[in-house]
DNA sequence: TGGATCCATTGACATTTGTCAACGGATTTT
DNA sequence: AAAATCCGTTGACAAATGTCAATGGATCCA
């Protein structure tokens, strides 16, 4: 169950983990199951823990005034999930998160992550190098948001993150990119015809 | 020059910074005054530099096909600008960068960055929690976008960000909204009327 | 001080996108 | 197997937003 996580973190940093460190990391996440459907955090929450998705796809997303819903991420094998600002603030989270399939994960706590990154350096460097990530696929992200249409960014999107297509149905890709489910249909029937 | 950059960094870490990390600091960050309409980053070219503003203000923007702008980020004083993917990456950038007003930076490089970060620690401390409150703050961008119409972004905007209105004219601020000049003037008409 | 440029606003109109309702096919649930 | 739910599509229409052109005031600059 660990070993995803692992090879996951391996991938990132310079020399593997060692017997020690290894053991360190499996004692700090634990693992965890949830059903298709099934809540990771609900709006008004504390977000306790963060997760690394090893199998499944969940979802996060706000709740308007009027009930409807809107995606603000998505996330399969391999991703990260939870709401930082309430994980690393203590407060209350707007957002709802849930999973799309069954999922297993591995949860950690914002006490054992601080603790597990002191204790191994590498995981610091790892944190370091994933906020790049982040930061630089959010920025684009935005990008996106000032400067496309809508059919622009059903394109790029497509481009770029082929995976999810498979995974999530198109209402879902539409909240996602801030658009409807019908205007990605005719967007898509659009770019059919050409 | 380099005091505000001190105090910056005091108001992040738990002790303050001592003699010799000053020293360390005032080494890597070299000042440059970058007068009005004049380009940190021109697309195309690699992102050297990361500044942090000590006076003055700047916009990042895209240009789209047809040669508009798009502006993806606003910053005043005691914020930093550069294009982080480009950066970090060594890569082309695809945004523009230029002062908005005659402003004064303290201009750091990758190299040197990593270096003193790596001489003080308060400094990796800094980035860390620099990371999480940026990485929380484009989040919310994020959710404005997929979830509110202009009128609401604009309010929102109007609450969080009022040190901007008096430093960026409305087609930017509408440009950075993700709107035309036109509709943002129109918004702000119907806001009036309330 | 004149002329140019920048800025915000407005009107008329076009385009994009959203809303609502309906439909049929698939899938899930009971 | 029947019923319920989910999903994608479509049509008719409404609302939001963009485009283009014009204006007047402010500001910059030569």
């Amino acid at each position: 169950m660990h070993e995803a996580l692992f090879t996951y973190i391996n991938s990132y940093i310079r020399s593997p983990l060692g017997t020690t460190e290894k053991a360190l990391v499996k004692k700090a996440f634990v693992p965890k199951k949830i059903r298709k459907k099934q809540y990771f955090l609900q709006e008004g929450e504390v977000c306790k823990y963060a997760a690394f998705i090893v199998k499944g796809a969940m979802r996060q997303y706000s709740i308007d005034d009027k009930g409807a819903e809107h995606i603000v991420g998505l996330s399969i094998e391999n991703w990260w999930v939870g709401d930082r600002e309430s994980f690393v603030m203590l407060t209350p989270s707007i957002y709802n998160i849930d999973a799309w399939e069954d999922t297993e994960a591995l949860l950690i706590t914002r006490a054992d992550q601080l603790n597990l990154y002191h204790a191994v350096p590498a995981l610091d460097e790892l944190s370091l190098k994933l906020d790049e990530r982040h930061a630089i696929a959010t920025q684009k992200r935005l990008n996106d948001f000032v400067s496309l249409p809508a059919e622009k960014r059903l394109a790029h999107f497509v481009e770029t993150h082929p995976e999810f297509l498979q995974r999530f149905p198109q209402h879902i890709i539409a909240s996602y990119l801030g658009m409807t489910k019908e205007t990605l249909s005719r967007i898509r029937k659009q770019m059919m015809h050409k």
